[in-house]
DNA sequence: GCGCAAAACCGAAAGACTTTAGGTTTTCTG
DNA sequence: CAGAAAACCTAAAGTCTTTCGGTTTTGCGC
């Protein structure tokens, strides 16, 4: 066959298939992506570093979506608890990739990028330097910890046996639907609250 | 060869070595354990449910580290923040093998019982039915997302380029050894803080 | 004590996955 | 317009997961 007169791969095509894949079946393999693409399971690999490319790919492709616009918008604290509802709102775009993505850290330059911004935003009003990756830190803790609670089906919470734990049946029936953000809202506003008052303690 | 004097096999060892070969290498495989344990790859199959069935070993003999204890020591405020400490420190013996669990809830016996009793601890002090699930949630999010940043090896926040994210370079230094604790520790306080302030405003 | 089902191992094999290597044709570059 | 590079294919090695049938030993009922 040689080589086609207009390409069949590229590697937008490649991670968009992945994530098909990984929105359908909760995961995905290389030969799955080539033969929903109509090609040989090695054409891949002159698009892509092999799987763990792809995982990477997908990686810059859900961290696109975090809008970081929020890190200018107003004062500090309402710019971060935005900033961390996006982070977290690009991961449940695609909840079955959480597990995925949460192997190993972010490095995509453009993320990176919002670190920094980040770093500044929290140093400009009036965090010490040993404190900020402090802070920055926790809240991607909790950002990951929340999306991976939106990673695991509702279903899950459905006990095998209710009688040898009753108050925790109710209290699932109780919080209902809406569980998985209202914890995160929870954390979220303790959090940036919590750091509100550091924040005005040193003034003082 | 046929059935030996004196069993080869049984779910300890079994858990034990692919526990080592986590800690080791990060990841397991059935053949793996098998080679290690002197027996042929398909012997396990007669102890362990397939691959998935070792992880959820690993899974019940991580969470059997968990204090549960803590859960009955002090008024309720230190009694959670004991019982997260020592959920995370269960995880954090065994980093590599984190990943490998956050994909799906706990659901052993042992640690359901732990969850009831958190319930009834916070019913017990004054939570509403309602807000128990979205606190002990939240508090979860909080350990397993602080348990992944374990996982990554420091060396991962060995920035590409600093000269593009200056302030973050210094931000990493400035905290030095010991930030995904400090992070934990800071965002355990501030969230078992809020919960304080969110029952005080109740009683009042 | 004896027979027999169950237990616990081996050997082998099917089927999928990851990755590399060598061929073939087309396109781009100088 | 020749040669290099690109982009596909075919093929293959090696690993993994899982199942199935064979073989020996144990333990139980009688």
């Amino acid at each position: 066959m040689g080589r086609p007169r207009t390409p069949l791969l590229d590697r937008e095509r490649i991670t968009t298939t992945a994530l098909e894949l990984i929105d359908e079946q909760g995961e995905f393999s290389v030969p799955q992506i080539a033969r929903r693409l109509g090609v040989q399971t090695g054409s891949l690999y002159h698009h892509v570093d092999g799987r763990g490319g792809v995982v990477e790919l997908i990686r810059e492709r859900v961290c696109a979506a975090i809008d970081s616009t929020t890190l200018d918008a107003g004062p500090w604290d309402t710019a971060m608890t935005a900033w961390a509802r996006s982070y977290r709102a690009a991961f449940a775009a695609h909840p079955r990739a959480i597990p995925l993505l949460t192997t190993s850290p972010v490095r995509a330059p453009k993320v990176l990028d919002q670190y920094e911004r980040a770093v500044r935003l929290l140093l400009g009003v009036g965090f010490a330097m040993a404190e900020v990756m402090t802070v920055i830190t926790a809240l991607e803790n909790l950002v990951l910890g929340s999306a991976l609670d939106l990673a695991a089906p509702e279903t899950m919470w459905e006990l095998p046996d209710e009688t040898t734990t009753p108050r925790l049946a109710q209290a699932l029936a109780a919080v209902g639907t809406g569980r998985a953000d209202a914890a995160f809202e929870l954390a979220l506003g303790a959090f940036i609250g919590h750091c509100r008052g550091l924040l005005e303690a040193k003034e003082a």
